[in-house]
DNA sequence: CGCATATTTGATAGATTTCAATTTATGTGG
DNA sequence: CCACATAAATTGAAATCTATCAAATATGCG
């Protein structure tokens, strides 16, 4: 288990190019691991964050709270991720960030993250384009709750964490997202109950089966089209930068 | 009317601190200016984009199409809004942004946006973080179509705009939303109908009162509490800076 | 083994959609 | 200013999807 936040690293440069020095930079953003059993929340809605956290393993949830005990889960966070970034920009969690199995993370002072933004501003360039390409993920999830119905939801959710967990090859094929399907329920803003009813039918669909914490995905092409999956907004074409190398002030 | 950038770099520096160069580079941002009329679309999913939008005047949306030709709407911008920014970074429309009401937008060229984000850092991080605030709104924009049922929803979404809008103060006003009860369906995952249910239901309560384009608040607090609405996703306490004043380079 | 958690199934109620039709605005050309 | 075309709002009834409630069956873990 890599435990730098080397593949964050790599997520960054699959956007943004990167030279040695900011990469090194970067690798030396030192930081406090921590393990968290499932189920906890590690960032809570209003808090003042002074660091953000990295994935190092395990799965994670952006959550928001709704009045009658309801919650709705807006993102899936997995190792590499960084499911807070953005406040090293705006500090005030506007969302609460959950632990969804047991999980190790790697909390990155603001400070620490700041000042390579202010001497790199390619960095700050690659944060902001993580961050872009956050927000484009939250985007389709709107329309994933908002106009599916329960079968494509569920299958494009899928379809974004297969293409996001990076093993999708192939027409069949198997990658890990450990949620219960009363979290996929959360994902989907469905019951359990109809998530259940929903996994079978995918299964008799020969479509997708999900077996505990592996989703086998027997149909690939069969289950992008269900979902009307379009992975575009997931992939990046070439790495960019905009920035000048290092700030001499 | 005003015909220059200035309400997007207020709304900028509601976050950021900006100095007097920076703004006045800001300021010198050129762009063509275009009128379009209701229903026309000036961003579409997959464009290579070579220029953001300032909207002048008028409402817009970006929206998702669906399979079967639903669409859904993931956000509205209002005038002083850049709902394409995003795009400086990542030039690859990820969705379409269409006009709902006549529009009046100002195309601001990459090339100039990235330019100034190159020599003044500070302007790259005032867009990171209205950037930052926008993907914000879009996560509570899930919970509200995946969690909320069809009253709250659209309580919802009035609150959010009401205070978008500025004209939020006192328990009772009005505000302008130049939209359809299908695009409010579109925007809340529900149908055309349904929504005109809603809005008697709304109505008979005395919380809200649609006419047209125009809203009336009848009951803020009321509205707010139907709505489990709180804004603290949409204010900013204080604007902050990280940058340094300028790259020598 | 036994508890706690997760999955599965059934039956029923409820929210929302769809289809169809009517009424009410809104704008435009004569 | 009216007549017409068009879009928007409204209403009703039936169909459908999904939620809720309740219970039975796995599954994992100490």
């Amino acid at each position: 288990m890599d435990r730098t936040i080397a593949p964050f690293i790599e997520k960054l440069q699959a956007r943004t190019m990167l030279n040695d020095e900011e990469r090194a930079a970067l690798m030396a953003l030192g930081g406090k691991a921590e393990c968290l059993e499932a189920r906890r929340s590690f960032v809570i809605l209003g808090d003042n964050l002074t660091s953000s956290c990295f994935v190092v393993d395990g799965l994670c949830a952006r959550i928001e709270q709704l009045s009658d005990g309801k919650r709705q889960i807006t993102a899936f966070y997995v190792s590499g991720d960084m499911p807070d970034l953005y406040s090293a920009f705006i500090p005030r969690a506007t969302s609460t960030i959950e632990a969804l199995t047991s999980t190790i993370i790697i909390r990155v002072p603001h400070v620490a993250a700041q000042a390579l933004m202010r001497q790199y501003p390619a960095i700050m360039e690659a944060f902001s384009r993580y961050l872009v390409a956050d927000a484009a993920i939250t985007n389709e999830w709107v329309a994933n709750v908002g106009g599916r119905d329960a079968k494509s939801a569920i299958s494009h959710l899928y379809c974004e964490m297969a293409v996001r967990s990076g093993k999708a090859s192939g027409n069949e094929f198997t990658f890990q997202l450990p949620v219960t399907q009363s979290d996929i329920g959360e994902a989907c803003g469905l019951s359990t109950v109809h998530v259940n009813r929903t996994f079978t039918l995918l299964r008799n669909a020969r479509l997708l089966l999900v077996e505990g914490a592996t989703a086998h995905v027997l149909n690939w092409q069969a289950l992008r089209h269900a979902a009307n999956f379009d992975e575009s907004y997931l992939v990046q074409t070439m790495p960019t930068r905009l920035s000048a190398d290092r700030l001499l002030a």
